[in-house]
DNA sequence: GTCTATAAGGCGATAGAC
DNA sequence: GTCTATCGCCTTATAGAC
């Protein structure tokens, strides 16, 4: 999840593993299986929770700002997994995530009741798949662009985390100022 | 730019650019020195140009407007850069961007005129930094996620297209949305 | 400058003893 | 199941003819 793939050695994974090389491939046949093993666990992780804790609010301002903390909570825990879905779906092809990824969640719950709530007059009528694509990506961003910040901010590993948890309000405002009529 | 530096072949470098594998080295010394120079040559390509255009509006709003319409246009460019640049700067140290990431136009000019505006009431009190990583964060994110965006319509490549050229608009949007008192 | 051939080392994977 | 030793291939890099 740090290196990716192709910058990770069977032998560095055994080395943090506390086991021998030779054991790696007992268990896993081969690198790419062990790959895909651990690639689809972690996908499989993430997006599922994220949909039961949205269902439960009520208007999808809420919504979207219970998906926003809990996002900001898995992507704590799991800091690589960002770059590691993005690089890793850019090289090999989507066969290996496709099955996996929330489009259902997407396409029929989030969309959908955003559309709802537009008809209602509840929240401005902004196009639902550009305003996914901008909260997921002020979401993911700090953690990609997590070195070019810390340069920003002259190496201060403190005032980093700082922005890291003011951002949860800060995107939940922003979100409010954009849906808000 | 397409496939990192560990996902990348000398051959495949020699063989795109029509010349022998030996020639590589002949004229680069080596895959490190080839890699950096291409690298440094990239980064300097993106970031000045784009001062140059925001430094000749009024008004904030329309500081940000011209931003994301530049860095459209730059990243249709090279769709590969976002992916390339924080791939790198991920694996290895920062040594290799630090010296041309702006910085100085981040610091002294974006977030000053921000703060400025702001003391006067021309702009919503928002953290300037925070936004500044989020019109990056939502400019950025369909160039990362293309494969999983293409997943989401169905792979339909036209419907991808009109997205992005429809994202300039929405994003610039949401940002009067989110500035505008 | 350009090419072919090859060196030197790294890597994934396996054989085989225990 | 676990380990050491090693195979065979791939990759960067260079030597040396032209």
């Amino acid at each position: 999840m740090e290196k990716g793939f192709d910058g990770t050695r069977m032998q560095a994974i055994a080395d943090r593993a506390g086991i021998n090389k030779a054991m790696l491939h007992y268990y896993f046949r081969s690198k790419d299986a062990l790959f895909e093993k651990i690639f689809q666990e972690k996908i499989k992780l993430i997006f599922p929770k994220i949909g039961e804790d949205v269902k439960k609010k009520k208007s999808f301002i809420e919504k979207v700002e219970v998906f926003i903390e809990t996002y900001y909570q898995l992507l704590s825990q799991y800091p690589f997994l960002p770059l590691f879905v993005i690089t890793t779906m850019n090289k090999k092809g989507n066969e290996h995530f496709a099955k996996n990824l929330p489009v259902d969640f997407f396409r029929d719950f989030f969309i959908a009741s955003m559309f709802e709530e537009i008809s209602q007059g509840k929240i401005k009528a902004v196009n639902p798949l550009q305003f996914a694509f901008s909260v997921l990506g002020m979401s993911v961003f700090p953690f990609l662009a997590r070195p070019a910040i810390l340069h920003v901010v002259n190496g201060n590993q403190e005032i980093f985390e700082e922005l890291m948890k003011g951002r949860v309000e800060e995107l939940k405002k922003y979100v409010r100022y954009i849906l808000t009529p």
